[in-house]
DNA sequence: ACTAATTGTAGTAATACTACTACGTAAAAA
DNA sequence: TTTTTACGTAGTAGTATTACTACAATTAGT
């Protein structure tokens, strides 16, 4: 069984490879602590699976998985996050990965993981599987989301992430609060994210604002 | 030696483990995956040392350091964090810590800090004796805002800024929603900022988030 | 051309948030 | 050692936001 893990934090590199290596005791595995390096390393043999964090410094795990999927698409890889499921699970799935578990997961979970992944299988926990259900509606993989929007939607969205109260927003195009809020709750279904701030962020990650 | 972790993470809190007991064999080595159960493990043994996540579920570590202050004033105390020193380890160490590292650290650097610690002395890196002096200089520069800020606002300024609610904040530190929003009022006021989008995008510039 | 989905728009009722005010305690300044 | 300022904490009452629900007008899909 050969692995490679991709990790920042060297704890957290150490604590998969004892959990491992108690179940695969004969496992080579070997160690990428930034994206470049695991991307370097992506050729070195034939992994079995790649374990890889899905932030990483430099660029995050999403483009990560988009370029294994590239240079090595037979590669499984198992993201694990730091953050409850949500938000990230379906994203990393879109994106391709095999599996998505976080790190507060026990030994036997992520054991479970290896195990299904490498036999070829996809490991879904019940949690993420629900997530996928409710948000079924598959669009692009990329994360030009906001292209969705209608021009209404992006300019209201812009005002929220800029910090505008859902009040002067309507006061500002003459429309019913109601209205704007209802544009709000649509933008953030669109973008699947969950409130402002993330609103906040999400447009300044995209130079929206 | 006896050694008290307490991490939310699994995966961490066994890397931790590994890693002392490569050098120190034969440690006695208690874990607590959240803060009410460090406490309770606090005066089950004489630690010589507890190593803690500075963000645990729940509390703060820097509410935990308080409490195992008042409990047990005598067991140092290394943070550990998952984020790049700068903003918490000032904190860490006036509230009590005897040490900070974060999770990208070597082995080396935690045996370093334990054997530093466990001698009764801090364990400071260069990085943060750095800080240090620069804090004592230079106590408010714009964008530094954030270091008048309590540690109660600190925190709270955080949860704001993830987008958190105000009442799930409140819920979640077992305090009114008034407080938190008189919390909110004066970070608003001493970042002179107007806004929650403001306090997000302050806190993603300075890598508070 | 017909149907299904999307968009623009609000109302209502339930929640959530904010401003202001207040007060004891701890810390710092005079 | 007073006095002042900062901090931790809430109550009240007024505002703002949200979740649902609804419906007509487009638009897209077939």
């Amino acid at each position: 069984m050969k692995i490679l893990i991709g990790d920042d934090h060297h704890v957290v590199r150490r604590g998969l490879k004892m959990i491992i290596i108690d179940a695969y005791p004969q496992a080579f595995i070997e160690e990428a602590s930034d994206g470049a390096t695991l991307l370097n390393k992506l050729n070195m043999h034939k992994w079995d699976i790649i374990i890889c964090d899905i932030s990483m410094p430099g660029r995050s795990g999403l483009e990560i998985m988009q370029f294994i999927k590239e240079q090595a698409p037979k590669i499984p890889v198992l993201m694990l996050s730091m953050h409850p499921a949500q938000h990230y699970a379906v994203r990393a799935l879109k994106a391709g990965a095999y599996g998505y578990i976080t790190k507060e997961s026990a030994s036997d979970e992520l054991i479970n993981a290896i195990k299904t992944i490498t036999l070829g299988r996809k490991y879904i926990t019940q949690e993420i599987a629900n997530l996928l259900v409710d948000e079924r509606v598959d669009i692009s993989t990329d994360n030009q989301l906001y292209k969705q929007l209608s021009n209404r939607e992006f300019d209201v969205m812009k005002m929220i992430a800029e910090g505008n109260k859902i009040s002067d927003i309507a006061y500002s195009l003459s429309l019913s609060i109601n209205t704007i809020s209802t544009y709000r709750t649509r933008i953030l279904q669109k973008l699947k994210l969950d409130n402002n701030a993330d609103l906040t962020k999400y447009a300044l990650k995209n130079g929206i604002i």
